[in-house]
DNA sequence: TCGGAAGAGGAATTCAGATTCCATTTAGAA
DNA sequence: TTCTAAATGGAATCTGAATTCCTCTTCCGA
């Protein structure tokens, strides 16, 4: 019984361009704040930054929690690339010492991302638990312990509280390199 | 030319004894809610823990920030009594390894102890970085270094950031000695 | 080109904590 | 015991962010 009705509950209707524009703003904009100052940037902050009112800011996100998700959404699917992009290698601890590597360098230049891998501030929604986040990893982790590169034992769990511990090493001013290959050495198979 | 006079600017007189007596309870409390909840337990719920109204509380620790930096100190303070501990094994690998884990055990148990170790929310003020602190860790090391348990080239402020990374992750929920061995498997040497 | 729904803006409000203030109580020196 | 500076408790205030609300503006379908 759904009928054409002036405003259905379930409006899937595509943005306003204007709208689309300034949601597309809000969320660079958040992005480069929160890679600065991570959490703890104001929303009034975010919003003269991208060029907008704050009810306009409030309109597309309507807790400052649903930006801090969409931008940490977006920082796993990123992380999640990357790990494909190692997976590219032929050689499989090559592949785990380039991603680490990789993501430590990023990790030191955006605490944004630092502060999304502390999961400790998500309750317990850890949100690199996707499944496609943890099947890359797992991937990544299979074919460097077929061939002894890596710990028979390394887990996935394991990976994912490693590259924890690394993110607040980096946050703490450490080399972000140094402290790579303090976890390559963690991990590495013999 | 200074004589008695009613009110000393530089007052050094010892706290009465109810004072003190409060100043004590305060302490406890706060060691055990921040350890609970870390840094974002508040001070009338701390006052309350404490037996004690909320201004006492501010007579004793003016802002909130003088309480947690004495919950710090004393947190560094039983570091170094651990790290000393350690230096009295006679194999210098085994000190390391004792402390490692020891510390992991500490960290999975207080919250506080975590916060403290996420140099991050201390501006660029790392309360680890005393003198005491960094040269018992030094010495830890060096006896280690002597015997080549660890790599030749592990300096005191790797140390320290693998200690920062390990409290992270532990705080993300992974197995306190798994972790720790992570770190010793990092650092060991040959 | 018009009408009205969707979107924008930003001053005003709310809210959750930290912090202050002061009337009252108490330790301890004389 | 007496007296007063020191200490206490906790309601009231201040603060600094998040969030709301309402008026004005802009898109876009007819």
């Amino acid at each position: 019984m759904t009928t054409k009705s002036p405003t259905p509950a379930n409006d899937l209707r595509p943005l306003r361009v204007d709208a689309r524009r300034n949601r597309e703003r809000i969320l660079v904009a958040a992005r480069d704040a929160f890679a600065e100052a991570g959490r703890d940037v104001q929303m009034p902050e975010i919003a003269r930054a991208a060029g907008v009112g704050v009810g306009t800011l409030y309109r597309h996100f309507p807790a400052k929690d649903d930006l801090v998700r969409a931008l940490v959404r977006d920082k796993v699917q990123a992380g999640i690339e990357t790990a494909r992009e190692a997976l590219e290698r032929d050689d499989p601890w090559e592949a785990v010492e380039w991603l680490v590597h990789e993501s430590a360098a990023k990790m030191a230049v955006s605490r944004g991302l630092r502060d999304a891998m502390s999961v400790i501030d998500f309750g317990h929604e850890n949100p690199w638990n996707s499944d496609e986040a943890r099947r890359c990893a797992a991937d990544l982790l299979d074919r460097a312990r077929e061939v002894s590169a890596i710990r028979p034992d390394l887990t996935v769990d394991d990976w994912q509280a490693l590259m924890c511990g690394l993110s607040a090493a980096i946050a703490s001013g450490a080399d972000p390199a140094r402290q790579a290959d303090f976890v390559l050495a963690a991990i590495r198979g013999r």
